[in-house]
DNA sequence: TGCATAAAGTCGCCTAGGTAACTAAATCCG
DNA sequence: CGGATTTAGTTACCTAGGCGACTTTATGCA
């Protein structure tokens, strides 16, 4: 049984691990570490449209639309139409938002900082790189697979 | 935005781009990674009993138990009851299933072997190391969660 | 033996995320 | 100018996974 050895399923474990743990230490600000993330983002880009957080959160607008919902209805956050486009939805973090932005940042870093307690500074470098080329190389593939998609989208389509 | 070079947006975003890549590389055999991996341990251990799927993937048995309503659903898998303790299920593998099992494999392999195509060996065992170190470390912090949380239960039980 | 406790599964509710179809608004271009 | 294309967002449907309440069956213990 040397699954457990396989970088697969290794990066998943550690993914969901991460998040239930987070998860769990925030339960009682109301917010998950999804909707953290979303709220950091707007934080440093406020007003932004839907589709940039969609962008910067690299997830497709379906979902990222869904997480402002959520935001909204939880008042996190409020959604403005932009005058000139009407198309566009601007989002704005409310006052309860912007100090609990900085409680979870603190209380995500304590997360972090625990569970990579074992590895020593070199090791902690050399998986950070590790994880960023490996990251680089898959958005590599995602955008081929795209693209032949696309490919074949428009060969039907000439049909 | 150093964000980029955080270890737990990274760790998340190559286990969400893995997981899409290899969604969509095996979509033609109507089966998911999560529900392959399922497969692959029943593989393994036929007729184990879903707690034990659930332990063995890591997983609540609410959702390891909807997993095999999928697989039962498509036919890849039965659940028998057992004879001698009629609350537990036995699940065993289709024919079905097992010609697909090592297809699927097969494209796990090969998509892993692509994404860690950019490190070489030694980089690819230090990340391995560092991601076994981490996890073990996240699973001692959740059972920390829990073991509390079952304790705060039992004062509230005691009142 | 009988009752309390524990274990196996199920179900319902929640969030997250992908995919695709759709509407409305803006833009491009002949 | 007017029709075609593109873009922003919403919606619906799917799987995945956590959490907790619940039922059924087994087991442990007094």
């Amino acid at each position: 049984m040397e699954d457990e050895r396989y970088f697969g399923f290794l990066v998943s474990d550690v993914a969901r691990l991460l998040r239930t743990e987070f998860d769990r230490r925030v339960r009682d600000f109301g917010l998950t570490r999804s909707q953290w993330l979303a709220l950091t983002r707007i934080y440093r880009q406020p007003g932004c449209t839907q589709s940039e957080l969609a962008e910067t959160m690299e997830m497709e607008k379906g979902p990222a639309g869904r997480l402002v919902d959520r935001l909204e209805k939880s008042r996190f956050v409020v959604r403005e139409t932009d005058k000139t486009d009407r198309r566009v939805k601007r989002i704005h973090l409310t006052h309860k938002a912007e100090a609990i932005e900085r409680s979870m940042r603190a209380i995500a870093l304590e997360t972090i900082h625990e569970a990579l307690s074992d590895l020593d500074e070199a090791e902690h470098d050399k998986a950070i790189e590790a994880l960023i080329t490996v990251k680089a190389r898959l958005q590599e593939m995602l955008q081929n697979s795209n693209q032949t998609a696309s490919a074949a989208d428009r060969q039907m389509a000439a049909q």
